[in-house]
Parts: structure tokens; sequence; C-alpha cells
DNA sequence: TTTATACGCAAGCGGCGACTTGCCTGTCAA
DNA sequence: TTGACAGGCAAGTCGCCGCTTGCGTATAAA
């Protein structure tokens, strides 16, 4: 089921999150937390964070990789691709 | 914002209300009631599904258009470009 | 061996969203 | 004009999700 893409995609919070990666890949948690509340004004806690995280992997989004005490993020838009590839984007007609 | 857009593909009845759509457009509320019923097993009632209709059309994902008594609804896929433009799809590498 | 750092686990709370329920409006046929 | 049909509105219920809180674990520095 991609049930899990969109649940992710579905919070605005982890949409950030993905900017953030994909602007800046392989980061760590408090690394994340830091960006987003400095850049992006985001007051969540690291707790909170870690759960978009963990949210975020479930769909593929994101992979992780352990090194000692340190987890790092990166990103993985593939899965993006199921999206139009279920629907079709058509060429546009400008709205009325 | 496109919050609006996220939303919508968050639920699970709502994206197979694009399927059936994208399959076959300009449908009626009791026509896609119906074939959800139909095809899809879906037990819904026609208040939630006009419910989920409405959501759509927020997102810009639906258009209507009424006559009569009637009211049709058409799919529009381009604001999924929102998407892909936001997040690039990289070329894939396969799982480890 | 202590102490700090980076992160994990799990229970609990609050709010939002999906769905139902009941009734109402508008259109067309008989 | 009466009735059936297509759809709309609004209040209420309930479950899930995002977030907090508190504590626990593992790695590395002092």
């Amino acid at each position: 089921m991609d049930a899990d893409l969109f649940k992710a995609l579905g919070d605005a919070t982890r949409r950030t999150i993905l900017d953030e990666l994909v602007e800046r890949d392989g980061q760590t948690l408090f690394e994340i937390c830091g960006r987003l509340t400095m850049k992006h004004g985001l007051t969540s806690s690291r707790q909170a964070i870690s759960q978009h995280l963990a949210v975020l992997e479930e769909a593929g989004l994101v992979h992780t990789r352990r090194e000692g005490r340190y987890k790092f993020h990166h990103v993985d838009t593939s899965p993006l691709r199921a999206i139009v590839e279920r629907w079709p984007i058509d060429a546009e007609e400008a709205d009325s």
C-alpha cells in the first residue's frame, strides 16, 4: 500500500523536513531540529521531529545510516514517482 | 498553501475517487457512489463521498459543472505538478 | 569511571478529520 | 401540483495523529 507515502506527505512539518534534507542531505536529528527552528521558525521538540522522521522512513522517503552515536538521514524522492504514474499529469488549461 | 493538496491526497477513499474520475471523467455524485461500491467495494454513504469531493475540489483536483439537477465532476491532475517540482525525482538506485 | 551527548521507547493528552444522522433546497417528470 | 430524484447543510460522535512527558540506552569525551 502507498498509504504510508501519502500519510507522510500529509503533514506540513514533514514536508519542511523533506525540503531541508533536499537542500542539505545527510543531516543528524539535532541538525535538522536546529535548522527547522532557525530557518523555518518551527518550535517542534526533538521527539516530535524524531517521530516525523520515522514516518518519512516508513514511507521510503528517508533512509538512515548509523555511524557511532550519530544517525544520518538521507532523502530518497523516488517514491514520489508513484504519484505521477498513478495519475498522469495532463497539459494545462489555464483557470477560467 | 499546498496544504489542501496533500490533505486531499491523504485519504484512501479520495485517492480511489481520483482513480475513478481518471478512468471515466465527468461523473455525477450518484454515479461515483455506485462505482465505488461496485468496483472498489467501498461502503461509504453519499454524504461521505460528497464531503470527499468537496475536499478534492478545494485542492483543485476536481472541478464541477452544474447542469440542471446534475453536477458533473471533472479531474484536473495539474496540481500534482507542484509535488514533483518541489522535490525533484532523482534517477533510481535500486534498494540494497 | 564519571559525565555529557545523540538518540530511543512508551504512555498519555488534545484536536482534527472522517463519517453518520436528520432535515432542507432545487430540479424535472407525471 | 405532486412526487421522485440529485444534491446540500449542519450538528454530533469517534478514532487517529501529532505532540508532550518521562525515562532508558549507547557512544564518546574528560
